[in-house]
RNA sequence: GGCUAUGUAGCUCAGUUGGUUAGAGCACAGCAUUCAUAAUGCUGGGGUCGGUAGUUCGAGUCUACCCAUAGCCA
């Protein structure tokens, strides 16, 4: 077989922060790829790097009391520790802060510059009068224009999520200085890639990129390729740009250079040959990892800097979707934005690596970690099938038959163990388009044929005739070798586990022997069988949520202090409010309103038999059917208000927070329509 | 708001170019079994495929609109 030569990398995680679940799906996802790469005897080249750069890196390191270089020196040791654990076998973790990198920076800048790909032009930024410096977004800080949260940063809301421009926030304010930033004329450098256009077309089309991105990328052409914002200024953490003082490369132009950067770093190292990768004619494949969120960063921007720098292109990038945790986001009051550590305090890294696998597939759909799933799955696979084969094997073995196997079988076993061989194509192939979940259920399939055929012959009863001992022999061989053809298939997805197993059986796997259908010798000696892997319990799942749950409210100050309780106000005040209770005799869906219902307020006898018209922005949580009939609350007195859909003569009282839940409030049984609220 | 995706049994997911009674694993129920880490085997119940309206002899599978979820908008 012919050897290829591949490049690989995984995103570079950001250095402000932990490794959580969401970014080891990707780690976790690559490196499979990697480890068959490998076992298949191709030259395969794993690298990463911490993504070092840019104002958050900064904002953290000042809240710390500490420079940049100090945090991200701390965040890297952490990071490689966790990924270590996690088994992601990386040839090289680097950072983009260091001289490789600084060096392609710079240089492919230069040679931007000479290809005439880069020019300057004025744009308006914030500047803060008192400190003389442009405001990044996030150093401009005022109330969310959307559900005004104070004290957001200028460019989201962390409240409501809103994105916007600093310009729009409500009393903006610098978070250098305090004092209001005012307009000002800025030179920023751009990377014109227009000038790019056909040849990034002809490679997006010629790249077998996957169809949803690729549907995507032709959205950026449809309206022409915007110049792209290379520059940042001081006070920025990243490389000042050659020939322009105060100004820096914006971290996205930087981070991608980190593959080529963490790659030298290796050749430094390992004696590997940096420009057979990266020249223009190279013949070696490189591909990229990511998420979905940074496809366009990785299918336009960064080829664009290859091709203008005059380096080789991505041979493809592969994008997946985002983790969520029992079918939500991950969330830290929920107890599921779970970090890499938390979970390797409780649970082992293998029942993760088998979970994202059975899920992963080739698409960009996100993947739901169910906790109650992930544990029943992982034990009835893994241990309740598949080790359990062994298990179920190696007794008879080890205690009749001095551990030595046999390499006979029926002609019924043989034929499994001849189709379960001829099965690796398929699975081979499912693992090298990134098809995971194919690989595993066709893997699970095998044992699950393996287990039937044991049972079909009963050694437990066979073994009480000596007249049938040659039959458990040989059925319980036949497992073993089965085990080790599974094993094998697996070995990509659970590393450790099939370094066990490889010192039960005294032998070490490649793809080329599970390819070959030789089973083992007649006569060799397998170990004395230990358990390979263990349950997952449900109190150390729990133990986790819990253990994440506490960093969450061990953050909580921070947390409720964005929506403090509003200043104080008299009874008189409160007294004005007339709160009443109202039946909703009607409700009905408003043509062309989105988040509109229109109810009809019944407000009892009391106040003679009154009915009001109320607008009620409750359309995303209530349908007119169920509200109908109900009791709610509402302002009484409220002054009539003219909308685009009518007059609006009240409002229902409803409470909300930033989950985006909205709660209508019910008055508890017995009251009636036109009862005061007080 | 625009765009790109996703929405199939309790849960997690498969469903090729539209075609006989919609599949798998887990969970659940019953039976069998005890070699094995309460593991294994057999049998069974359970979905009309997010909603509405279309195209078609025929739609989960095509079209339009709507709803929900995720991501992106340099």
């Amino acid at each position: 077989m012919e050897s290829r030569r591949i490049l690989v990398t995984s995103a570079l995680p950001y250095a402000n922060g932990s490794i959580h679940l969401g970014h080891l799906v990707e780690y976790i996802q690559t490196d499979i790829w990697v480890r068959l790469q490998k076992m298949c005897g191709h030259h395969c080249i794993y690298v990463c790097a911490d993504d070092a750069h840019g104002t958050p890196i900064m904002l953290r390191a000042q809240e710390e009391g500490i420079e940049p270089e100090e945090l991200i020196a701390k965040t890297q040791t952490e990071h490689e520790a966790d990924f270590s654990e996690f088994l992601i076998g990386f040839d090289n973790f680097h950072s983009t802060h260091s001289e490789e990198n600084r060096n392609f920076a710079e240089d492919i800048f230069k040679k931007l510059q000479h290809k005439d790909l880069i020019n300057t032009r004025s744009v308006i930024d914030l500047f803060d009068p008192e400190q003389k410096v442009f405001l990044p977004d996030r150093f401009v800080r005022g109330t969310c224009p959307k559900c005004k949260a104070e004290d957001q940063y200028g460019d989201n809301c962390e409240a409501c999520g809103a994105t916007y421009s600093p310009a729009d926030l409500i009393n903006p304010h610098s978070a250098l200085s305090g004092a209001t930033p005012v307009e000002k004329e800025n030179l920023h450098y751009f990377f014109q890639l227009g000038k790019l256009e056909e040849e990034l077309k002809t490679w997006t089309q010629s790249n077998s990129l996957q169809p949803e991105i690729s549907n995507k990328i032709s959205e950026w052409f449809e309206d022409g390729l915007k110049d792209w914002d290379i520059s940042r200024d001081a006070p920025y953490f990243g490389f000042e740009i050659p020939g322009a003082t105060g100004k820096y490369f914006y971290v996205w132009l930087d981070a991608p250079i980190g593959y080529m950067a963490s790659f030298k770093n290796y050749c430094e190292r390992s004696g590997e040959d940096f420009d057979a990768y990266w020249n223009a004619d190279s013949t070696a494949e490189l591909y990229h990892f990511i998420g979905k969120d940074i496809a366009y960063f990785h299918t336009l921007f960064w080829p664009a800097t290859l091709m203008g720098a005059g380096y080789r292109k991505p041979t493809n990038v592969f994008c997946h979707g985002f983790l969520m945790v029992n079918g939500k986001k991950m969330s830290k009051s929920r107890g599921t934005f779970i970090k890499a550590r938390t979970y390797l305090n409780h649970l082992q890294p293998e029942y993760l690596r088998y979970y994202f696998a059975a899920k992963l597939g080739p698409g960009i759909n996100d993947l739901d970690l169910n906790l109650d799933d992930f544990q029943q799955r992982v034990n009835s696979d893994v241990v309740g099938k598949l080790v359990n084969i062994a298990s179920r094997c190696a007794g008879f073995i080890s205690k009749k038959f001095d551990a030595k196997l046999s390499a006979s079988f029926s002609s019924e076993c043989e034929q499994a163990f001849a189709e379960a061989t001829a099965a690796n194509t398929e699975i081979k192939d499912h693992y090298e388009q990134r098809r995971y979940a194919e690989a595993i259920r066709s893997i699970m399939k095998i044992a699950d044929q393996t287990n039937q055929l044991i049972d079909q012959y009963k050694p437990w009863e066979k073994i009480k005739d000596e007249n049938c001992k040659e039959e458990v022999h040989q059925i319980c061989s036949f497992g073993i070798n089965m085990f080790r053809l599974l094993i094998g298939y697996l070995k990509p997805v659970l590393p450790e586990l099939a370094g066990k197993a490889e010192n039960f059986f005294n032998d070490e796997l490649t793809w080329a022997d599970l390819a070959s259908g030789e089973t083992l010798p007649e006569g060799h000696i397998i170990n004395k069988f230990k358990p390979l892997m263990t349950r997952i319990e449900s109190d150390k799942v729990e133990a986790m949520i819990e253990e994440t749950k506490e960093q969450a409210s061990a953050q909580a100050p921070v947390i409720s202090a964005s929506d403090p309780i509003d200043s104080e106000i008299s009874f008189d005040d409160f007294a004005k409010l007339d709160l009443r209770v109202a039946r909703i005799s009607k409700a009905e869906l408003v043509a062309g309103a989105d988040k509109l219902l229109q109810l009809t307020l019944d407000l009892g006898e009391a106040t003679g038999g009154l009915e009001k018209n109320v607008f009620a922005g409750i359309k995303s949580a209530y349908s007119p059917e169920e509200l109908e009939g109900k009791l709610v609350v509402m302002v009484a007195n409220l002054a009539a208000r003219k909308m685009r859909f009518g007059l609006s003569e009240g409002m229902v009282l409803a409470a909300s927070g930033d989950d985006s839940g909205l709660f209508v409030i019910h008055p508890d049984s017995g009251a009636e329509a036109g009862m005061r609220v007080k």
